[in-house]
DNA sequence: AGTCTGCTTGACGTGAACGTAAAGGTGAGG
DNA sequence: CCTCACCTTTACGTTCACGTCAAGCAGACT
């Protein structure tokens, strides 16, 4: 019995469950949270505005491999200045492929310009990048 | 009179003076609005916030070349994602040549620590690319 | 003199992305 | 049975970065 069930004791969902025997690892809404540096209400949050969608047993949140994967997207997405609604719209394209297509072409016009988008800003970072270590070479020569 | 006069009627400040003669060339707030695509609350709202100091005749701001370098500085940290506060802090550290020793090695630390949080958001901007090409070529294959 | 345009200072409103109680259900352990 | 730890929903509060009137002054054109 120990090893096998699904339990969600404390004992198991503490860790990232090891998934013995070939059988799925469910994630609580704390190992999550734990493991990306969020707050569990940040994923309640992003369940309500639609970027996830975990399981229930009960009112319990389960959390599959898929959800953590969607979840590194989301704050990646996060990470590089999209809003949630813009992340939102990308994970919609990503998923179904609706192969309808004007779907696609929309699809991949919005992609480009995000691509375009995101080339900018790293031209920009790599700016001020630049301009960080000149500034800090001038400190090192006062020193 | 029609050229020398700094008289900033319409005609002179609605392009960015062209500092005839040597002259400082000076703008008003709705040219730097206009040619940095921002609104003139956005500068008041910068000011305010410490991150502008421009001149005043009268009640009526008087932008210089110094206040529009910094302007495009504060943009473009803005679009690598500063928050204002940072980038005031960041500013302050530029300007005035504090001399003191353990200010130099603090601005020093803080801006290395910026520096490679911002390698870190480069790397979440070329992953976030290379996955958007990925889907562009994907949907171009099914086209 | 009157009007127009642009600039000024408040002051309140807004959207995004959560934070922070409040109030309650649920299962394991003593 | 009771407590404890963790989960839930509902709902109001907060911070940031401005937007949006409102009311008024100041110089230029008619």
């Amino acid at each position: 019995m120990g090893t096998g069930g699904l339990s969600l004791s404390r004992d198991d969902a503490a860790q990232p469950p090891a998934a013995a025997d070939g059988v799925e690892p469910v994630f609580t809404i704390t190992d999550l949270a734990r493991e990306f540096a969020v707050t569990s209400r940040t994923l309640r949050f992003y369940e309500d505005e639609g970027l996830l969608h975990p399981l229930r047993r009960g009112t319990t949140r389960l959390y599959s491999r898929g959800d953590r994967a969607r979840l590194a997207w989301i704050l990646r997405g996060r990470a590089v200045g999209f809003s949630l609604a813009d992340i939102r719209d990308l994970l919609d394209m990503y998923a179904p492929g609706k192969a309808r297509r004007p779907q696609l072409e929309a699809a991949l016009g919005k992609s480009r310009e995000r691509i375009s988008a995101l080339m900018d800003q790293r031209a920009a970072i790599d700016a001020t990048i630049a301009e960080l270590e000149h500034f800090c070479r001038t400190i090192e020569q006062k020193l």
